[in-house]
DNA sequence: ACCGCCGGGTGCC
DNA sequence: ACCGCCGGGTGCC
């Protein structure tokens, strides 16, 4: 890695020094950054009293929360002192509380407790109490305690010896951090972390498992989907709790309850892509899909002769005897006894019922069910077998952009009647008891959030089952999305992401949250008991964040292997690049094109000036590669370089310059955030950002801010966004006479000889520029191919509408489908076709890959062929060269620093024109 | 709480 | 004694 690999000795030294920090001053003052950038203050000894008023108790070594009641009626400085279930153990005595209270009002420090001893006195304990914050608040703290007579412990007790050498060391510690930045230190920490995070989750969990779709199971995902029923129905305490006495200890925060922890009933299934996450979720939602009516044959035969619960109604198979909500609420079948054991036991029943509709694996099958049936006898004459049926069999299933339905209907026996309802469009039906009555409710991330504003039907009903497609989306625990996502209420909660961890260990938090793993779904402990530790290097409390997602997570990838063999075996892939030549007149206008884009690069290059002229580079370039393309392609108006007359044609053209950049592609991250471009905005010297990134950019800088990229003068004034008519009108393409080009013919030629060769054959076209798509649609019309057409702008059941007829294998379903790059979810599912057509190289290669991956993924019957269009001796074959350097890059790189990308973006462009 | 603090009872040695 | 001292009641914030 470039940062790190620079400074070997500093890392040495770094290393060292961080060892002998926390060696020597343990717990005590170590001015390591955490999570937020917080460092720790210092120390001090507190007093908790009035113990004897509350009930919350406290073990040796507990961390407890501290809490300020500004509304306590004897001292509005009161601070409240509870344990992780948020039980009151006690207060604050009231001088030091007052100190507290200052602190802690103000924001200036974030208080944290642990109780080292004491914790059987009767009225009150010690409590050592730990202030973190940010540095520059550090000696207004200090001052402040100090003030009122509480000294915080900065160092620990040192000797003389020490001290000096810790001061060096100290000296020496910040001189390193300046020039390794934290983002080095981080990523060469973090990178191996993360790197192990997911090992050992690979490992074949107990069994598989059978199921009632359609679709025959593969062996890793009948065992998914033994994992998540057994993560559904097992018994087995939560992570870091071990069962003492009669006592339930969490053996990292020291707590401990006479309650069983809640179990989590879910988890995260993180398996790559392809790996059929979605099919083994509607397996799993089809193994305890009964509702009385689509039983198999033998199941209801036994479902009739057995007794029901003393109550008189069927419940849930699957609540565990305790702290179910369903039995909490309704008293509904305490009488009924049951344990870990027979829950397991029962819910095999359902796959032995379950398992009449399959078709697969016949031997295998024979002998499990038999094994099962011989279960069911011992089990019929107990009054167990009610609990087969269960009450609710509402699920919601959340997803991005994805053809989720389609695969309910290709998947699911057709004798299973299974009410799915898509909850989307403006006509959908709000009404709860509307909701409730469907088996399956489908969503996306948009439309819960926009409903959560306003009393949301979905946040009112209690889900048996919450299913997070694409999960990672959530990852952002301040958005919108993500807070009506965490407000759902559901007995079991499932994620289901390729990608759990995208960008650092936060990332995990909103998922655990949403899971409800307690007491982590508290960000302080979270924060406290793992985030910290982890981003810290703590060899600890890495491990306790391996421990935590292994037990929660399920992970596979492509070249996973079960008993020796390859988890899946998709068709094989082709892809080979077609040249393409121009005509001599294409040659001639792209040459005229070129030359004048190289003398005016070259400039920018000579100036060192690239940057700050970026959009001109880019719209240079742009144009180059629509020359490619298609000459219809070019934007009507030239943008000459000349001032701007007026603001109003200033505005103009940034709009117009903003356009390029996005739709070029090249420019998807926001260099603030590092991610990708939400609401994106164009400062005047032409460099996108988000608008909320560079909103609070300049809001920090007040008045000075500069453009983070060139160091231009920026004002949140002369932001400029696209406006809303964004799709260029269609009409200044039709109104010119139709007219071919090089690489239309190339696609055509293809085309016609593949459907000479084999009418069933689809094809996907793709392209990132959607004009070009439409001008396709004018010799596809011509040549009578049946097609249809997937772009962005399209809405949500429009796309459904699309894909679906497009996956359809009817003999008049389209054959071809338009596709703009960018347009679709990574879960789009587009098996139908085996034959991709790139009618443009992407700046980024991921970008290529995740369109070929929506074909070439489970499901593909045939051998995937990917033809890649090149013009050749253009600008294009420089990219595709560029692409092979970014795949490196991307590679080695975590987390490249901002810097490094300002000049590979040069270097890139310096190449693009071989210059 | 085997403390501190409060406030009433009390008052030479 | 407008004090000190004693001993009982009492006790988080």
């Amino acid at each position: 890695m470039h940062c790190c690999g620079d400074f070997p000795f500093f890392f040495f030294f770094f290393f060292f020094l961080l060892y002998f920090y926390q060696v020597l001053t343990m717990a005590a003052a170590s001015e390591e950054p955490d999570a937020d950038g917080s460092v720790l203050f210092g120390q001090l000894q507190g007093t908790v009293v009035g113990l004897r008023y509350y009930t919350g108790v406290v073990n040796q070594g507990e961390m407890v929360g501290l809490v300020r009641e500004p509304q306590n009626p004897y001292d509005r400085n009161a601070v409240m002192v509870a344990n992780i279930y948020g039980n009151q153990v006690g207060h604050i005595k009231r001088e030091l509380a007052a100190a507290m209270a200052y602190v802690m009002d103000n924001k200036l420090a974030k208080v944290e407790g642990v109780v080292h001893y004491g914790t059987k006195n009767k009225f009150n304990m010690p409590v050592m109490l730990s202030f973190w914050g940010k540095e520059e608040n550090k000696n207004t703290v200090v001052e402040s305690m100090l003030r009122r007579g509480y000294k915080l412990n900065t160092g620990g007790i040192k000797s003389a010896g020490t001290y000096i050498l810790s001061l060096v060391s100290a000296l020496l510690y910040s001189y390193v951090l300046d020039i390794v930045t934290k983002e080095a230190f981080l990523c060469f920490q973090l990178k191996n972390a993360f790197d192990n995070l997911f090992e050992g989750l690979m490992e074949s969990k107990d069994g598989e498992k059978e199921a009632s779709v359609a679709t025959p199971l593969l062996l890793h995902q009948k065992q998914a989907l033994s994992w998540m029923c057994s993560r559904e129905n097992k018994c087995t305490l939560p992570p870091f709790w071990e069962k003492r006495g009669d006592l339930y200890y969490n053996t990292l925060t020291h707590f401990s309850a006479r309650e069983v922890p809640e179990r989590v009933r879910g988890g995260i299934l993180a398996d790559d892509m392809g790996l059929g996450k979605t099919l083994t979720t509607i397996a799993l939602i089809l193994t305890n899909f009964h509702n009385g009516k689509p039983l198999p044959v033998e199941m209801s035969v036994s479902v009739n002769n057995m007794k029901q619960c003393k109550c008189g109604e069927y419940t849930n198979q699957n609540t565990s005897s305790q702290n179910n909500e369903q039995n909490s609420n309704s008293n509904l079948c305490n009488l009924c006894p049951y344990d870990a054991e027979s829950t397991v036991l029962l819910e095999d029943l359902d796959f032995a019922a379950a398992l009449s509709g399959s078709t697969s694996d016949a031997g295998f099958k024979k002998k499990k069910t038999n094994k099962i049936w011989a279960r069911v006898d011992k089990y019929l004459k107990t009054d167990l077998l009610h609990l087969l049926i269960p009450c609710l069999n509402d699920c919601l299933l959340l997803l991005s952009s994805v053809n989720l339905q389609d695969q309910f209907e290709q998947h699911v026996h057709a004798n299973v009647k299974l009410n799915v309802y898509l909850y989307y469009g403006s006509e959908r039906n709000r009404s709860k008891k509307f909701l409730s009555s469907q088996d399956v409710v489908i969503t996306t991330y948009n439309v819960l959030s926009a409903d959560f504003e306003n009393k949301s039907p979905l946040h009112g009903i209690h889900w048996l089952r919450v299913v997070l497609d694409e999960g990672h989306t959530i990852r952002n625990p301040n958005a919108q999305m993500s807070k009506a996502v965490l407000q759902l209420k559901a007995q079991r909660r499932w994620i289901l992401s390729g990608t759990p961890i995208q960008n650092s260990v936060k990332d995990l938090w909103t998922l655990l949250a949403f899971l409800r793993l307690k007491p982590f779904d508290v960000r302080e402990w979270w924060n406290r008991v793992i985030q910290r530790p982890a981003m810290q290097g703590d060899r600890a409390g890495l491990q306790n964040l391996q421990t935590l997602v292994k037990c929660i997570t399920l992970r596979r990838t492509k070249t996973s292997e079960v008993n020796g063999r390859p988890l899946v075996s998709l068709p094989e892939k082709m892809v080979c690049v077609e040249q393409v030549e121009l005509n001599q007149q294409e040659r001639e206008e792209y040459e005229l094109a070129r030359n004048e884009g190289r003398s005016t690069i070259g400039r920018y290059v000579a100036e060192g000036t690239v940057l700050r002229n970026y959009a001109d580079v880019l719209a240079i370039l742009m144009r180059l590669r629509q020359h490619c393309c298609h000459p219809d392609l070019l934007a009507k108006i030239s943008s000459d370089l000349g001032a701007a007359a007026t603001p109003a044609e200033l505005r103009e053209r940034l709009v117009e310059k903003l356009r390029l950049v996005l739709a070029s592609g090249s420019d998807e991250e926001c260099s603030v955030c590092l991610d990708s471009v939400c609401l994106p905005v164009i400062t005047h010297c032409a460099h996108v950002y988000c608008r909320p990134c560079i909103a609070k950019v300049i809001s920090t800088q007040q008045g000075t801010a500069r453009c983070p990229l060139c160091r231009s003068d920026i004002k949140e004034t002369e932001l400029v966004e696209v406006p809303l008519e964004e799709m260029e009108d269609e009409s200044s393409t039709h109104a010119k006479k139709w007219r071919t080009s090089s690489k239309v013919q190339a696609l055509m030629g293809n085309l016609l000889r593949l459907q000479s060769e084999d009418r069933s054959i689809k094809c996907l076209v793709v392209s990132q520029f959607t004009r070009f798509l439409s001008i396709l649609e004018t010799p596809l019309r011509e040549h009578g191919f049946s097609f249809v057409r997937l772009d962005g702008t399209m809405s949500q059941k429009k796309r459904a509408q699309v894909i679906q007829d497009f996956q359809s294998s009817a003999a008049n379903s389209p054959s071809i489908m338009l596709l703009s790059l960018k347009a679709g979810g990574v879960g789009l599912n587009l098996t139908a076709a085996s034959h991709v057509f790139l009618m443009d190289p992407a700046w980024n290669p991921a970008t290529e890959e995740q369109c070929i991956d929506r074909c070439h993924r489970l499901g593909q019957k045939r051998k995937v062929v990917v033809t890649k269009f090149i013009v050749k001796d253009s600008v294009e074959e420089n990219m595709v060269r560029i692409q092979r350097k970014k795949q490196d890059l991307v590679e080695k790189a975590f987390g490249s620093a901002n810097t490094d990308k300002k000049t590979s973006r040069i270097d890139d462009i310096k190449a693009l024109l071989e210059l």
